[in-house]
DNA sequence: ATCAATGCAAACCGTTTGCATCGGC
DNA sequence: GCCGATGCAAACGGTTTGCATTGAT
């Protein structure tokens, strides 16, 4: 995993639009592209507060929104009813599945289900820019732990 | 559109369980399943209030989260922030387009789309409970707009 | 008469913002 | 030194909740 050369895109990114590349941006970025998880801002904010105290909730929400807007982040909606983010430089597009049970999240990638998309698009003359599918029931591991409670009880 | 019938089934639905069939959750059951928009809670209340005063913000948001627990409404979050919800007693599955320019919603239904996704789920060794699909971009009506306007500014 | 449902207003929780201060450039 | 970035705490907006009251059964 390359978190060198990534951080060094952002911070190049920053620079080329007169944004300072300040200490906080800099851990937010290094602690985000880190990160292989689908965090949360609080999550991710106290990620950075372990590796160094300076650094307050409202800088995580505004470089973290700057990093979505450049597209080196992505948020998804799990239905928690906050966001996750994920690292999404140099990683190519995924869809997701969210167990309702233990809250995993699986990444799984299918061209057809790709395709099939922008033909139900073009049918209805609809141009897509980004789209969101999520799956959403039980992992493999908690469909065996249900069947073995359900095997217990009989 | 039968909306007399299906407004029974909701009241069937309830007192079968004990719940009471109050003047409110007639009438905000009423106004939600002879919605055919996407209506976020608020929307829903105002549609209410417009026919009777008698309902406040807070019952409105218990009986929706009634009837999407009953199934006969379903929520989507659209990205605004806030849910909206939809009629889907007696509606078959569709997943939905999102314009991002004016917000209209469109359904839409493609059953090789639903195969992959079982298909995917399957090599993952998961169980679909049930699964959002929205492609975000721009409807018809504004790529027409957009281009008109950029013809003019030639 | 009972006890679930309602209305109100306050609480909640993730997120955003105004403003004085700080610090990159 | 300038002006953008930060921290703080207050504001925000959708949603939920505690509690006294109302109303369906």
């Amino acid at each position: 995993m390359g978190e060198p050369q990534e951080l060094a895109i952002v911070e190049r990114f920053m620079r080329e639009r007169g944004m300072r590349w300040t200490t906080q941006r800099t851990l937010i970025a290094k602690v985000a592209l880190d990160s292989h998880a689908h965090f949360s801002a609080d999550e991710l904010l106290s990620m950075c507060q372990q590796e160094d105290a300076d650094v307050s909730r409202a800088t995580v929400y505004r470089t973290l929104s700057m990093l979505e807007a450049a597209g080196f982040v992505e948020g998804l909606d799990t239905g928690e009813g906050k966001r996750r983010f994920e690292h999404v430089l140099g990683h190519c597009h995924h869809d997701h599945m969210v167990c309702t049970n233990c809250g995993k999240i699986i990444e799984f990638r299918d061209d057809a289900l790709e395709k099939r998309q922008e033909i139900a698009a073009k049918a209805e003359g609809f141009q897509i820019e980004s789209h969101s599918l999520k799956l959403f029931g039980r992992c493999k591991n908690c469909r065996e732990n249900t069947l073995s409670e359900v095997d217990k009880s009989l």
